[in-house]
DNA sequence: TACTTATAGTTGTCATAACAAGTATTTTGT
DNA sequence: ACAAAATACTTGTTATGACAACTATAAGTA
């Protein structure tokens, strides 16, 4: 790539840079058969686990579709299991298995060297102003969207 | 997203971020019936037509099956038309129709003034020391790519 | 020239994502 | 309690993207 940076608009560059660190974390990822989506939602089941699909989307910021998907096929892995909630009987309450445990633990460190790697170069407060700003971002956005529907 | 921003991999933030950005632009443009992806494409020939579908992958950061499919919608839609090269008879020349073009600068304000909600609250200097910061990454990513492979 | 290799493009498969529509269950409002 | 509305989840369709395999043509080389 030796487009001018200059004249690429921001949404562009987002855009290219993020699906560059999936192709980068599906590579480190793949010795494992997990791809990084399937990846976050081991990781939130990681932090916590016995929530139930809603919720889980809503910690990936995926939606109910896509999460069900997603763990269907980590069902065939059986790297998680579904079990049907006591309280709502529409409802199921999602939990890594025990390989599911295990390749989670031995993935995250391959996740944060990885990142590491592609923050290479920025000061770790710079990073922190990335995320900043990338959160005001994610708030207009929001404020657009419900405004205009 | 009431997410604390701070124990939030910028991995996660900017996939969100992007996909974010994506999904407000198709909102803005569905009247136009064109995605942001084939935004993208027909934003290309605009600036320059007449090239091949190599090229026009290149220019737009998308692999060249993907640009192939993305061309055929754009055929049938009648917003480009593909002719073939005269010195190179595996080629196609894309360029836009003159809908495309009409759609194109209708489309290009839109664009501009959304993006502009996006990143609205920061600075224009800002805006560019992130583009700075994620061109760093682009190329990190690059590096670590043609490094383990 | 003939053979090998490289290149431009297409097609097939799978994963992700948005969206709409459907089922089953729960909650709300009367 | 009962009908209507909301909720949890699934399934189908389309677009995008990565990757591998394929066809046709061009370029390099013996």
């Amino acid at each position: 790539m030796d487009s001018p940076n200059q004249h690429v608009s921001i949404g562009f560059l987002m855009n290219q840079t993020s699906r560059k660190i999936i192709h980068l974390l599906m590579h480190r990822f793949r010795e494992y058969d997990v791809t990084p989506e399937q990846w976050s939602v081991l990781y939130q089941l990681h932090k916590e686990g016995g929530i139930n699909q809603k919720e889980l989307a809503r910690r990936t910021a995926k939606d109910q579709p896509t999460t069900a998907r997603i763990l269907d096929l980590l069902i065939k892995k059986a790297l998680i299991q579904k079990q049907m909630s006591e309280n709502d009987r529409r409802a199921f309450i999602v939990s890594l298995s025990d390989k599911g445990r295990e390749i989670t633990e031995q993935i995250a460190p391959i996740e944060e060297s990885t990142m590491s790697e592609v923050v290479a170069g920025l000061e770790p407060k710079h990073v922190e102003q990335i995320k900043q700003w990338l959160h005001q971002m994610n708030e207009n956005i929001d404020a657009a969207m419900n405004r205009k529907e």
